[in-house]
DNA sequence: AGGTTTTCAGATAACGTTTTCACGGAAGGG
DNA sequence: CCCTTCCGTGAAAACGTTATCTGAAAACCT
């Protein structure tokens, strides 16, 4: 690889002066810029970024930590990371975190290694003292998907709480009452906001839940699936179910249709996230949207901000929003 | 942050061997090791990624390219490049193409200059002539998902041609004739490849493929609606249809729905990837399996292998596989 | 015991940029 | 026309590692 030595000495000039030119920092003559430029090109020049990043200390990196990148709810996380990382130049490290806590961690600390500029972070198993630890660190970090008291500038995140709520009201307005809900897992801080939610709004609506008509699966197809068939176990009569995510539903949905039940004449239920999926399903699923996308532009220009030391306003709250399809009906 | 030399200087040795004891290049006196490792720890230090790859010209990560992030399709692909990038201790640089030649340019260079270790990508709108240039510059390449006629050992690719026909012989062994196939856009050479296989599929059967059964649609949930809407209208008798990838299949779904065909009772179906969305959509999707993630590993392993310049044996060729669910039907 | 090898650790030279400082010449002001 | 300001450029000093080259002491032979 050619240095920029060599594109100096070929120009005829000093390797400040291609810098210069490279970078657009000091006015240089046309002449010269010309020169550089040529010789730049016949080289086929690339700056090393390693000997860049070592005197600006800044890679053009931007770290992103999620559970799994394959699952759509982290996709279209990352895809608004990416858009809005793209238009600013900069690129995407990505690193799993498998929502263990050892990992979680060890994907922070190896993203921040690497010198990523700035990091962005949905974080499931680190306990709040972890994080606010981790947000007093060189590299400026990012939470999406949870809220950190006192640190709200730091988080993009949607108020889950309101988000079970509206879900349940939704069957509640439709008739029903004996309603189920399936949650995530216990140790993820979304799925007992959600889950206190729909306890809130039974409640509101004179309704005492009952306990046995919660159930705690992995917000995945299989668990929802078992979920549902323990629900139908213990209580035949469920006429509604909040699945606390989009998969469990999915999962529900099988297992209703094996028990020969009717969506949604015989049980309604709606799902959270509106994922792909929700619109795929049969009947398509009534559900939650969180604007995933939409927040990864908030956290990747909140990032980008602190990075540039910048005081940008963003939207660091989102609003849940009853998506309503076909997977409800009002109670016979 | 602290240097190697602050380190060194607390424990009261020269920096070289901070150096040693922390890659274990050579070996160190147990008594002076315990002395660096305690300044190391006092300290929180931690070697600086730039000037690391300065002088040893690697960065440990891995460059991945692919069309969409958010994608079912190159999550998968994702998830199995990480898998093995993360046990190699390497981090993964993404950036999306977006199947436009320019983008995909872009993205390369972009990754390569950020000095990526490797790259993987999965190429839809440059030329083989561009690619075979890319493949002979100094960052090794894998390409997967394509297969370069004389670099097959640099691709990780599935036969396309045999998928398209596994796919429509299962529809023919079922008595069906009147096929129609909607393909991905004709850009792609996987489009191309399945379609094929679909025609060649048919003529073995001793039908001529008849171009109005063929549509054009763009891989997604829209197109395949509105390719199948289309194909109706054309020739009301179908009875069976092969979509090129999952996510159209899903849009016949609705579009057969809408005009009152049941599935797969009136209208046989069989898609192609194997994406989770198969087993959602009721009834459950018969499709091709592409191992993507296996793929994506073999494509990570290949690729450390020419970091490591091993001559490790990795996998090229994968097959499709049929995987019978829910939507194919003996013709009544 | 004397010489030779081995072992461990220090000094220091890269690595390829950006940036600071200095300097000469041109432009501008009186 | 001289003095000052400004502009464009070069020389050289960082930036924080790893790796090479020495050197001193310790261990090993005969």
């Amino acid at each position: 690889m050619a240095t920029i030595r060599e594109v100096s000495r070929l120009a005829g000039v000093s390797n400040a002066t291609v810098s210069r030119v490279l970078n657009g920092t000091v006015p240089v003559s046309p002449e010269v810029t010309g020169r550089v430029l040529a010789a730049v090109e016949q080289l086929g020049y690339r700056p090393n970024a390693f000997a860049r990043g070592l005197v600006t200390n800044r890679s053009g990196g931007l770290g992103v930590c999620v559970n799994d990148v394959a699952s759509p709810y982290f996709g279209l996380l990352i895809r608004g990371v990416e858009a809005e990382a793209e238009a600013a130049g900069m690129h995407l490290l990505v690193s799993s975190g498998h929502a263990r806590a050892d990992q979680e961690r060890a994907g922070l600390e190896f993203l921040a290694d690497r010198r990523s500029d700035a990091l962005i972070a949905h974080i499931e198993a680190l306990a709040d003292e972890a994080l606010v630890e981790y947000l007093s660190r060189p590299t400026p970090l990012i939470l999406v998907g949870r809220k950190l008291a006192g640190h709200e500038e730091r988080c993009v995140y949607l108020d889950n709480e309101v988000g079970g709520a509206i879900a349940t009201e939704h069957l509640l307005q439709h008739g029903h009452t004996r309603i189920a809900h399936i949650t995530g897992p216990e140790r993820f801080p979304d799925s007992r906001a959600r889950r206190r939610g729909f306890e809130c709004a039974m409640r509101s609506a004179g309704l005492e839940p009952d306990p046995r008509l919660v159930i705690e699966a992995d917000f995945e197809e299989e668990g929802g699936y078992r979920a549902m068939r323990e629900l139908l176990e213990r209580d035949p009569g469920i006429s509604a179910v909040f699945a606390g995510n989009d998969q469990m539903a999915a999962g529900a949905f099988a297992a209703l249709r094996e028990a020969g039940r009717n969506i949604p004449d015989d049980v309604s239920i709606v799902g959270y996230d509106d994922v792909l999926l929700a619109r795929y399903l049969h009947p398509t699923l009534t559900t939650i949207r969180q604007p995933l996308e939409e927040m990864g532009r908030a956290a990747a220009r909140a990032a980008l901000a602190l990075v540039a030391n910048e005081r940008t306003e963003v939207r660091n709250r989102f609003e849940p929003q009853l998506v309503s399809r076909q997977s409800v009906s009002r109670l016979r």
